[in-house]
DNA sequence: TTCGTTCCCATAGATGCGCTAGGGATACAC
DNA sequence: GTGTATCCCTAGCGCATCTATGGGAACGAA
């Protein structure tokens, strides 16, 4: 009975609004899609759950980087489609640029030490 | 120190602890230079608030990853000196697999879209 | 028809990291 | 003296993420 699963890191922090706005640009998704969309891609490491997810997406529609409408999936259920909006177009291409430069100083510092 | 800049990020969150052991590899170092040791060899991208640094010197030492003595500074100065532990060699291991792991599935998440 | 499962939304509570904003002490240069 | 740089530390807050729920609607199986 005592096998708790090792709990592995998730998603690196930090990243979840970027993953979100990138998925979008794939096109219109509802909230249990994207998050579905991204564990897929990521071949199962990344994994967002819905109490993460929700209040993301509230979030990021509150600044106003992305929009919703009520709609119905491919299954026939209700669903929320969101869409990226024009500023979290823009919004994406500086969390890349600034991703990549913090990845790049990270790496720096990571570097395998000289002998 | 420095000039205040426009607060820009200045750490990717869950990283810090990792930075922190991987800079112990390369000598017993104070608080204060591992922070400068980090932002010099980020180029000034990476900047660790003391108010950041030392929770997490504590915390690691709690952990039992770092261990420390007092002792002086080359300029004469009072400092707590800090070093990795086995187990906080062990655990840098763990965390960079870790790190590159989620590294590469971000990477297949952002991946630019197919035309 | 009832039941179980999958899909889909949502919130509350706790946790823990990192930031802001302090405080304090020592060494050195002026 | 005053100022500046080095070095340590804490409190308090914001906020992102996780855990743990709850509910409702569609579907297939029994």
């Amino acid at each position: 009975m005592g096998t708790k699963k090792p709990s592995r890191e998730v998603l690196l922090p930090g990243t979840l609004d970027m993953l979100i706005l990138k998925s979008l640009t794939r096109g219109v998704m509802h909230g249990y899609g994207i998050a579905e969309h991204i564990q897929q891609l990521s071949e199962d490491v990344l994994k967002v759950e819905e109490g993460t997810l929700y209040p993301a997406l509230q979030r990021l529609q509150l600044q106003g980087l992305i929009a919703s409408d009520w709609g119905h999936s491919l299954n026939n259920r209700r669903a929320r489609f969101y869409r990226l909006t024009r500023a979290g177009r823009k919004q994406l291409e500086t969390s890349e640029s600034s991703f990549s430069r913090l990845l790049t100083a990270i790496g720096r510092v990571m570097k395998p030490v000289k002998a």
